[in-house]
DNA sequence: CAAAATTAATCAAACGATTGATTGGCTTGG
DNA sequence: CCAAGCCAATCAATCGTTTGATTAATTTTG
């Protein structure tokens, strides 16, 4: 059956982005990957081409998800620009904790600078969302809900690396928070409301002022 | 003589810290390092004992060079909480530029679980870093510098969190910014004094609410 | 329908390349 | 001369990938 096969394949890209995750592209190897899955080494290479190809195969089923998630926020003409950033927000939130493995493993990559190919295609999904909270920004500049003197570019850098952090040191952000960051209880009803709070205050704070620098 | 063996000795370093940060430590071959240092592939090991051992030695020599760096601003009892946390950002931003290779290597050591001696010593150091933000954000409170509601934890997230995006995605970064982050002349001339008023008035809009959230 | 032909899926084995590490001998300064 | 510095050659191991054979499934044909 068709169905079986597509399990199959499904199985091997759950384990391979496990692996992926753990060890990174260079430490994980096929023989790994396919000893886990329960596969023969030679269907990696059958079924994706490559290691390659097997590795694009988890990223693209990962984002897929993603794309259309927070692709219309920005076109909803009924919601103001800071409520569209507040959704914006609490998307990346609580999406960054149901996926730090996966969202780790991307930074990693991202942080190589081989791979080109591949860096190429992280950076056109991830663009997606830079350019989706600039036009946000933008609009609310135009329309003055934001003042005139802010950075917008950096605050997608404030936004992406205060995440990034959170999920790149969990190590360190749990000595900070004085909780291990991994406990999923205390993820779930303590840090996240937490965060987006503090976020949401963060860039509120900034926004609303015209941060007028000719003193 | 000796000095030309510590000199040679430096210079295999200075090549490797290179060579790691761009391909991580797996990514990385001996071969590479020792044929970009111009020495021959067995004096790796002859120096350093193994790859991981040569790994080491490039993190130690830079650690000792930091450890005298950052001497603690926090006890200057003449400065205001403010103006402590603007001469930290001044200091960070200046220091990103400079060692970004090497903190693109830390932040990808950190990310990846394994070689946990060797996070453990990365966390020894950059914790110092942290307490030294965190003692001034206390201190701000309490003489009411800053408002009562700030959460001094995810602001230090914010401004390493915010330093490190752009320095592990520099690819992202140079698209956002319309213009190459690697090259020098505008890091040094455009990036960084944009990117110190950005986060003082990100800071500064933020700390001096009292961000009340029993609204 | 049944036999033959074709295609797809799977496997063990081996491929060439590259990895980190080691050897043994050559060179050289003290 | 002799230890230290150095290097070409080589090691076993592992890497990702390919192969050719075998089985299972499907389609075609008489």
């Amino acid at each position: 059956m068709d169905k079986d096969k597509i399990d199959k394949k499904d199985h091997i890209l759950d384990v391979a982005e496990r692996i992926f995750s753990d060890l990174g592209f260079d430490g994980a190897s096929t023989r790994m990957i396919s000893g886990e899955a329960g596969v023969n080494m030679a269907m990696l290479n059958y079924y994706f081409g490559s290691k390659e190809g097997l590795f694009l195969a988890v990223f693209e089923r990962k984002i897929s998800s993603f794309q259309t998630l927070l692709q219309n926020i920005g076109n909803d003409e009924s919601m103001s620009s800071w409520d569209k950033l507040e959704k914006c927000i609490d998307n990346y939130v609580d999406r960054m904790i149901v996926n730090n493995c996966f969202q780790k493993l991307i930074n990693r990559e991202m942080s190589m600078g081989k791979r080109w190919d591949l860096t190429d295609k992280i950076t056109e999904i991830l663009m997606i969302n830079v350019m989706e909270l600039k036009k946000i920004f933008e609009e609310g500049i135009k329309n003055g809900s934001f003042g005139k003197g802010i950075d917008p570019e950096l605050m997608i850098a404030t936004i992406f690396g205060t995440k990034n952090y959170i999920i790149n040191a969990p190590h360190i952000a749990s000595l900070m928070l004085g909780h291990d960051i991994r406990d999923e209880e205390f993820l779930e009803e303590k840090f996240k409301p937490r965060f987006k709070t503090y976020m949401k205050q963060l860039l509120k704070s900034y926004l609303m002022n015209d941060n007028d620098y000719t003193k």
